[in-house]
DNA sequence: AGGGTGCAGCGTACGCTGTACGTTGTCAAG
DNA sequence: CTTGACAACGTACAGCGTACGCTGCACCCT
């Protein structure tokens, strides 16, 4: 009875793979290594089964994928009911922002895959904030597209550039070696404006330029 | 001499691979299959040339890759100088957009290749309306990023419902099938605001709020 | 006119990928 | 004790990107 709610293992062997088990794994990989770095085959090894094993649990590497961002999106606080409305979609925004930093992966799959049923409720709080927010119901749909349209194209933009994590010095010194500053000042001085750290900080304010001008419009 | 200007050729054989050709195939293959229909030895193929005969040309399938959104970039036009600089601003934005809407497989490889030549022309010719536009110099630099994101993103996220390009009725199917009217009316709500079409506009729309926005601050 | 050189095209081969299929061993239920 | 279900597994296949070495033509220099 107790033992039926233990999985159940052969005696030789340690206990049978989940599905929760080979996202789990899936996701830190993909953390540490990246998309690319992640293949059915090295999954399988890490977690000490064969390949074929992991389709006993996921039907194929895309629903695997697909199954990784959502437990991103189940990563993302439901908006605080105690805050004003638009009070609320900043915080959502900057927590669903969080989540792209925590898993840089993320966003490209977020894009590609249909939702899942955690990001369906991501969608659903967000737009429940709207509704309450006082903005008419067509600013409301714009909002939600632009305010999305902002957390992920910025995380995207921000994170092509420092991903794999360690290089991003690489790649902006790389980047600058092809540009002359002859011929393209300002995108010199603008890396180097980057360079000067302000990058943190555009995120929010330019958040808050689209909230602003959402509720300006009613 | 005339004949210098003529590629040299064998005389049994057609003329030989250049690099632009190679380009231009990738391009129209991208633009037909998708980024993931093209690969090495299907593109060899379609051009009648064995696989390896292509890295003569292109040092790798990544450089290839590259080159591509470059040629997107290249087939954005110059902001127009007679505009004022906003409104150049504007345009440049819906021209950049309408070239993504042209090779839906961009987007994303915009954001994972470092700029080459054409995308720093690109770059450049933003800032360069920006800085002429008024702007204190920290909002122009904010404002660059505010305009690409969204034009990037909006493009990404629309677009990754719609690809392969027709199947996009089925893709919102299925996303329907997947989501309760009972547990989550807004969703349903949502997508169905944007099968009644008001899509386009919203692009626009929240463009204009972003500009607007940009020179309110100053 | 003849020899040398460079380079485009090519064939082969390697290591990697996702996954279809069939077998095996162990459990729980009848 | 038998039976059925099912997780794990081994094998195999088609496809990928590309390193390497060979071949033969077109040119340049003598």
């Amino acid at each position: 009875m107790a033992r039926r709610e233990e999985a159940r293992h052969r005696p030789g062997g340690r206990t049978p793979l989940d599905r929760a088990t080979v996202l789990a794994a899936a996701v830190a990989m993909a953390d540490a290594e990246g998309t690319a770095g992640v293949s059915m085959r090295r999954l399988a090894d890490r977690l000490g089964f064969a390949v074929m094993a992991l389709y006993n649990h996921v039907r194929s590497k895309d629903e695997l994928l697909a199954l990784m961002v959502d437990a991103v999106a189940a990563e993302v606080p439901p908006p605080d009911p105690g805050l004003p409305p638009m009070a609320a979609v900043r915080a959502h925004a900057l927590d669903t922002r969080a989540a792209f930093v925590r898993h840089p992966w993320a966003p490209p799959l977020w894009l590609e895959s249909l939702p899942g049923p955690e990001r369906v409720d991501h969608m659903e709080a967000l737009l429940a904030v709207l509704a309450r927010s006082g903005l008419d119901p067509e600013t409301a749909h714009h909002g939600f597209h632009a305010v999305n349209n902002h957390v992920i194209g910025y995380t995207l933009q921000e994170q092509a550039m420092a991903f794999p994590a360690d290089d991003l010095a690489d790649r902006v010194a790389v980047f600058l070696a092809s540009v002359s500053a002859d011929t393209h000042p300002l995108t010199v001085a603008h890396v180097h404006e980057h360079l000067g750290g302000r990058t943190e900080s555009s995120f929010e304010l330019v958040l808050d330029l689209i909230l602003d001008g959402l509720v300006r419009r009613g």
